[in-house]
DNA sequence: TTGTAAGCGTTATCAC
DNA sequence: GTGATAACGCTTACAA
């Protein structure tokens, strides 16, 4: 080892008696090796605690051992449960998570996420919703040459670029339960146009709607952005409806809560005179008063399975095939009730 | 510039009619250049669009360009907001950010962490709470060479290695609000031991009891651990009280929340019955019924001096002195009113 | 199966 | 001020 520093591949090199290139080898799990050699270069590896430096490798590579995490998704706990999904993944390994949130409107999100990509040469990418959504990032990462997956509400890629949860059927899901639980008149609080989220959940609540024979009326339904606010606007013009609706489905916890508000701020009471569901089970849904009843879709597992997609076949390990589609699972709480009336 | 990739510091150099060196000199802003070579160069670079590569730099100034955020904090919107603050210090700079969660109760969470710092060669770190409040962090990025800033509720360190929010005088002025309210038996939900954060809180209320002269019996505090459930436990305490507290100061939003949980239980209206504050402002504080009165500290804003300070002096910029102490703000919300017996 | 030489794209050294 | 030349630590040809 030399004085200055860490140890390097010279170092051991040096004490196993072989050249820079064996020891490389070694690393790198090259199978044309003689048992012996691997064995004595493993023991000096492991005496002398060496670790390949990043950089170096990064720079002869070309190509970095950094996942790249882009998204544009306003709400935090998601894309924390997102990290935590790709660091449990990468855990162990020599990756590391970089994250970059883009700002969707921006003119230049495009050209700067380019720049990134090709400076830093990242290893590969997650792409979360709804960000992920956008074909010209996916064609992009192929052009550049950085694997890419892509997180989604349904199928919006080949199977090894993207991992989806089920939302149009959770949706159908939840609102059968609420059709089950004798609601008739039943209001729609919608996700941004443009989102993939928000059609896939519209269909599945339109689907459920039209298999028990209840009509849906344009009226039943009102636009939101997945905002609190907008929940609250949303709920203020459903709740003017006359009958008004019994239960309201909103297509996030955010809008959700919003309803609420709505409710309470008129003095209705939950879940005798309206019923509320909402979407995702952020912690937003347990600490509401009364609790929501909401949709939870699996997200730090999808996260795991894309960057273990990404990192797939690397060392040498055996390759086992990350599942593609997730099932999402109604959480069951008290703002459901039968209506009152 | 070859075939085969990006353009280099060699396309630049040849083109210019320069050596590499000088090149080098242009992008690092070496002081020792005549201005006329200086120019020919950065207009060679501009018109290549040449961009040094990372990967490279990192190996030859045995140092990457990357900014560790270590945080073991549960709340994501914090989480979150640390990570806004420090990218938009770093927009536009060659830095990334590199995540890395730590569990601080294992028992390898040392040697994980410097195995990192000195693998990943990290320009520098910033530490979130409360894992920032551990010494031997500092400590043992101070011995490896890695710059770091702590953010903390009271001056951990020194002003180049620390930014501060002002915790106890915050929450002494949000129980002051209470007093002046009329209230006189004030709870209190103390966040977990051996958080600094939790000591300071707890200080600054009982200095504002003391201030106004009321008595603070020990029954009127309860334990609690910064979550949801611990919340609703000791407020189930406190509420058992006889007389009960017309007011409680919980010491973050999420025990807030299990406060009104509690309360809501129990049939107490909020405010008329039960005063509530909270600390943090994060989004559920906005979205509980009734919103929550609570204290907001400028948490982007420490992050992006935090990452400022990190990297300041480095591009030959004017050296801006970032401050080291953030105030806070009482957001005043329904959760409060004067008490009604 | 292993080793040698030549990069990868940058910065540091030390002359000129 | 500027430029050869040698690092930085690793990998990829290409030999042997």
């Amino acid at each position: 080892m030399k004085s200055s520093g860490q140890t390097t591949i010279n170092d051991v090199a040096r004490i196993a008696g072989v050249s820079k290139k064996t020891v490389s080898r070694v690393i790198n799990r090259s199978p044309l090796l003689n048992d012996d050699t691997r064995r004595r270069v493993e023991d000096v590896i492991a005496e002398l605690a060496y670790i390949p430096n990043p950089q170096a490798r990064a720079l002869a590579l070309r190509r970095n051992f950094l996942i790249g995490l882009v998204h544009d998704n306003p709400n935090a706990q998601m894309v924390m449960n997102v990290q935590q999904g790709i660091l449990e993944a990468l855990h162990g390994t020599e990756f590391e998570l970089v994250v970059r949130p883009v700002d969707r409107g921006s003119a230049t999100m495009l050209v700067d996420l380019r720049h990134f990509l090709e400076r830093q040469r990242l290893f590969g990418l997650v792409l979360l919703p709804p960000i992920s959504e956008n074909d010209t990032i996916a064609k992009l990462c192929a052009e550049i040459g950085c694997r890419y997956v892509r997180m989604g509400s349904a199928r919006l890629d080949d199977d090894d670029h993207m991992v989806a949860s089920n939302d149009c059927e959770a949706v159908r899901g939840a609102t059968e339960y609420l059709i089950a639980q004798g609601h008739r008149r039943i209001g729609l609080i919608a996700g941004p146009h443009g989102f993939r989220s928000a059609r896939e959940r519209r269909l599945g609540f339109e689907q459920a709607l039209a298999d028990a024979g209840i009509a849906l009326p344009r009226s039943m339904i009102a636009d939101g952005t997945y905002t609190f606010e907008s929940g609250l606007t949303a709920a203020e013009r459903l709740l003017d409806l006359m009958p008004r609706p019994t239960a309201i489905f909103a297509c996030n916890d955010e809008m959700a809560a919003g309803v609420m508000h709505a409710a309470r701020q008129r003095g209705l009471d939950i879940p005798k005179d309206l019923s509320i569901v909402g979407f995702d089970d952020t912690p937003v849904a347990a600490h509401v008063w009364p609790p929501l009843t909401t949709v939870r879709w699996p997200i730090a597992s999808m996260a795991r399975s894309a960057a273990l997609k990404l990192t797939a076949g690397l060392d040498g390990e055996d390759i086992v095939e990350e599942p593609s589609l997730f099932l999402s699972t109604l959480i069951r709480r008290a703002s459901v009730a039968a209506p009152s009336h």
